[in-house]
DNA sequence: CAATTTAAGTGTTTAAATCACATTTAACAA
DNA sequence: TTGTTAAATGTGATTTAAACACTTAAATTG
């Protein structure tokens, strides 16, 4: 019988964050300069490794704070990967987990020796090991989200204007909106507050701020409704 | 440092197949007894442990065709457990796989000493461990495949009815759909092709029977579509 | 203080998809 | 030939999505 615990092989099992950020411009990525071997010195996902008494999703949280400072990000679990030699030094799995944070509030993200870096995602360098696959497919993962589940709150500052919201998805699903349409879908959704008061650093005619209506935004979320945009 | 790999500790890696079936009628689920404790003689998904030498792709096949006879079944990653306690056994990590497969023409899953057993997705009886989730967290996932992906291809008789595809969407979504307009967005597909043949057992009329054009669907994949059902 | 400039703000039209009903048709049985 | 059964097809109403361009408010400049 093949399926005892005593004669089953152990492995390592590795985490890679991947951490996208909003800059109220274009999306970045956090990425860390790998200070062991093998590749040491060469960009990586900020990565770790599993202890034996803690979750994957308590272990990547754990690693990420401990190599970036940031601290109580939601991360979602993307995908196991298992390549045999996907990592030379040993045998290695790792899970992978992707978040999307604000880049702007969290522009202090190296902590102590570990030096993470921001990068355009679209400059960034290329990775060790399968890290580039997993960021393709963290991209392909936050896309769909985003047309899926309403995100935001964390990523805009707490007033923001209709054409910040528009350049977040922009941002993310690498596309030009419609600036009609765009705000028509949004107001269909009914989470926002226009507030009276105006943003005048950007125009001279000034447009108006909103803020999410987390009441409404939680309720909406309890009866279950998925947005599509 | 923590992230070194001699300190690292190494964990005991399961795999878990949730293979549904489907035979014409219903959504089906297939389901071991268990042969080894804890838990031995309860009812499980199909699981093993993955070799150091393998991927996970490549466990999750070799302990399907080990315990079921199954082979060369498209399996996808579901999602990675990783609750401490969630094996009572010993500290023990599960990556889910998940399949669809024709339950009718594979009804011998028996290999050897092992039963494997299709039940009905509504009458299965509870199972060991966090399985229960995994089946959730699956039906989930496939419910958002099957609208997204031309299924059906494997699950169906070589000719089939309009209505038998029906039947087989109308499984899996676990909702009725309207005939009219199930046929009409399956014709816009264009990946069907209408026999002269008609199916003289539901009805004095007889529906015509259908096939699937493979060159067309494979052609159709390699643009790259996906498709909304 | 009139004219200009800048980005903000706003609706309508058209096409496509979806839905809800209703009728016709083919084959067989009585 | 007539009745029965499920299959097949048609149509109109409604909803949703996509494309598209002008007006407005306010600061700046001459």
């Amino acid at each position: 019988m093949l399926s005892t615990y005593s004669t089953a092989d152990k492995v390592l099992l590795a985490l890679d964050c991947i951490i996208f950020g909003f800059d109220q411009h274009e999306l970045k990525i956090l990425l860390i300069k790998r200070d062991f071997e093998p590749e040491k010195g060469k960009w990586s996902l900020i990565g770790g490794f599993l202890k034996r008494t803690e979750t994957l999703d308590e272990a990547a949280n754990r690693i990420l704070q401990h190599l970036s400072g940031l601290d109580d990000i939601y991360l979602e679990q993307l995908y196991t990967f298992s390549e045999v030699d996907r990592d030379p030094g040993e045998r290695t799995l790792s899970t992978a987990y992707y978040a999307l944070i604000n880049s702007e509030n969290h522009k202090q993200v190296a902590n102590g020796a570990y030096s993470a870096q921001w990068f355009n995602i679209k400059e960034a360098p290329s990775l060790i090991f399968d890290h580039g696959q997993m960021v393709e497919k963290a991209i392909l993962r936050l896309r769909r989200r985003a047309v899926t589940k309403p995100i935001g709150f964390e990523l805009l500052p707490e007033k923001f204007t209709m054409l910040q919201l528009q350049k977040l998805y922009e941002a993310i699903l690498d596309e030009k909106l419609d600036k009609r349409n765009f705000i028509n879908k949004v107001n269909a959704l009914d989470i926002l507050i226009k507030l009276d008061e105006k943003d005048m650093t950007s125009s001279r005619k000034g447009s108006y701020l909103y803020q999410f209506d987390k009441q409404k935004y939680d309720q909406k979320i309890e009866e279950g409704f998925t947005f599509k945009l």
